[in-house]
DNA sequence: TCCGTTATTCTCAGATCGAGCATAAAGGAT
DNA sequence: ATCCTTTATGCTCGATCTGAGAATAACGGA
């Protein structure tokens, strides 16, 4: 009988270094990656947000800039199985710039798409090996219903068949993936019976990668009517450095003339007059945020338009 | 000192009947209108969502179809001020169709915009008691770069000085109302100080009428690109009724032909080939939702345009 | 039969979007 | 100096989408 409750805060705490983006990571007990936890203080912490604060600065040092309540994950069994407690999580979402994403000696900065690699479209589709491992999964689904729903679904999800690759579906690729004992984590939890020839990506923690995906999914959606990006970039940098971060976050290539005309004409940024020269060809400008879109337009964003091989 | 940790949910049901979107309420202890609230029973529900449908169906008989986690709120004092415990409230909402609503005894259907007035633009923009009451408010401001700041931020959210009115800002634009003391809430949360004279729409239990626009700015955000529409109408319905769901819950009104090409070439809807007489001029042919749309497109939705006066 | 009302079809101009061509400005090799 | 490679930047063109409104169709009632 579990009459007690308690309320943790997980924190995915992204950067972008490297035409990478990175999520900070400590280690389970099991040396397994997991999202930095840190409880909440009922009586001291007068918001949850400021909670989350409090302990990122005292376990790693980094202050926080940009924070967002991501999702409540409550699962019962979200915990190791058959636990006498319940563990409620409320997942954030943080941006650092790379300048403050320092490793220190208990975190350590993982790339995102190491933990969902079928998320990372910018060099080719996904890949023969995930859309085989599906049909094999299909294939076994008892019911021909059932099996017209689940291929539905991969198609819808995954953009096969004609249907356009979503960027935003992270969490439901990976729920999906999950149900078709595709990743190490469905291995984990329901004993072992599923496709132990494929695992895709590294495990994490609990549910952790669950709450990754739900981060990844939200920062990508964001990134169409908010201005989200300049949390991640430096105080000035050049448009195709924007563009690398934007196209890292979003998995996908995109056309480097028309990024600069969205950003540009659309009044997200402007020149500082200042030159950069370490580009290998000819120098590029330096530009910075331009703070006055807000007033101007409802959903100042970088829209994620279709895709480029 | 508070050890313990309490978790509610709160569900924020809508239906749209009448040319208006409706929330149901229950009446607090003091007879304000609340949002209806349930425990988690940590023991028997599995999950969060299975818990809220749980006790909707125990407290009113309605089974929910749709429903969607909002947000999770925790603040100390949300709870009445002082209280030796601290409640943690996960928010969601839920989508029922008009003839699922019915009147029970404990429940009753309110108008949500009798709540949000502010939020409803469909005869008008923001009134000139809105605007003054918050240019009033700027002026006791102290310090000039404050002011400037907070300025700033009523135009960016209410669409003032040539800047855009951006639907999905209900949340802000309640909580820009809660800080100029400018709504019931403030003055019972904060002693009296404020604006007495100022008391922008009806007030609701604890921080419900915050729930409440987190839901609305939610629904509304998610009516650009995903069908949900589809969850608050009858099977089938002709496209002007469509159009009134959709304007009754954006505020704003739709241009017709254009409302129609979008979800006709969009291919949102597909024509039932019967005939509706009861508009009081021509009769129009009835629709239905056409599912397929979603293995063709990766965001179906009724994107909400330019308000129209 | 005329009129008011609502439904439905079309048109048209402006904005946006995807794709590609052309030119500019650096460094390095010959 | 000249050519080549590389990256930056500017411009064009057609397809598509959007906002706005004209024009026509089909009902009920005066």
């Amino acid at each position: 009988m579990i009459r007690q409750v308690e309320v943790g805060l997980n924190a995915v705490i992204v950067a972008v270094t490297e035409e990478a983006p990175r999520v900070l990571t400590v280690r389970s007990g099991a040396g397994v990656p997991a999202l930095p936890f840190g409880p909440l203080d009922p009586d001291g912490d007068r918001t949850l947000e400021l909670g989350l604060r409090r302990w990122v600065r005292e376990q790693t040092g980094i202050g926080l800039g940009y924070v967002e309540q991501l999702y409540t994950f409550g699962d019962r069994d979200r915990d190791a199985a058959g636990a006498d407690r319940r563990v409620l999580s409320v997942g954030y979402l943080a941006l650092v710039r790379e300048e403050a994403a320092e490793t220190s000696a208990a975190a350590e900065w993982m790339d995102v798409y190491a933990f969902l690699p079928w998320e990372d479209l910018r060099d080719g589709g996904p890949s023969h090996r995930l859309e085989g491992a599906l049909q094999a999964w299909l294939a076994g689904i008892p019911g021909r219903s059932a099996r017209t729903v689940q291929a539905d679904r991969i198609a819808i999800n995954f953009g096969l068949e004609g249907a356009a690759w979503d960027g935003y579906r992270v969490l439901e690729r990976y729920e999906l993936l999950y149900e078709a004992g595709l990743v190490e984590e469905a291995v984990r939890d329901r004993g072992a019976a599923a496709a132990a020839e494929c695992r895709l990506g590294r495990g994490m923690a609990q549910d952790h990668r669950r709450i990754l995906a739900t981060a990844l999914g939200r920062l990508r959606g964001k990134l169409k009517y908010r201005p989200v990006v300049f949390e991640l970039v430096p105080e000035t940098f050049t448009l195709y450095q924007l563009q690398r971060v934007v196209e890292s976050l979003a998995g996908v290539r995109l056309h480097k003339q028309n990024f600069r005309r969205l950003v540009e004409k659309g009044g997200l940024v402007e020149g500082t007059g200042r030159i950069h020269r370490e580009t290998g060809g000819r120098p590029a400008e330096l530009f910075r945020f331009r703070r006055e879109v807000l007033k101007e337009r409802p959903t100042p964003g970088v829209g994620l338009p279709g895709a480029r091989a």
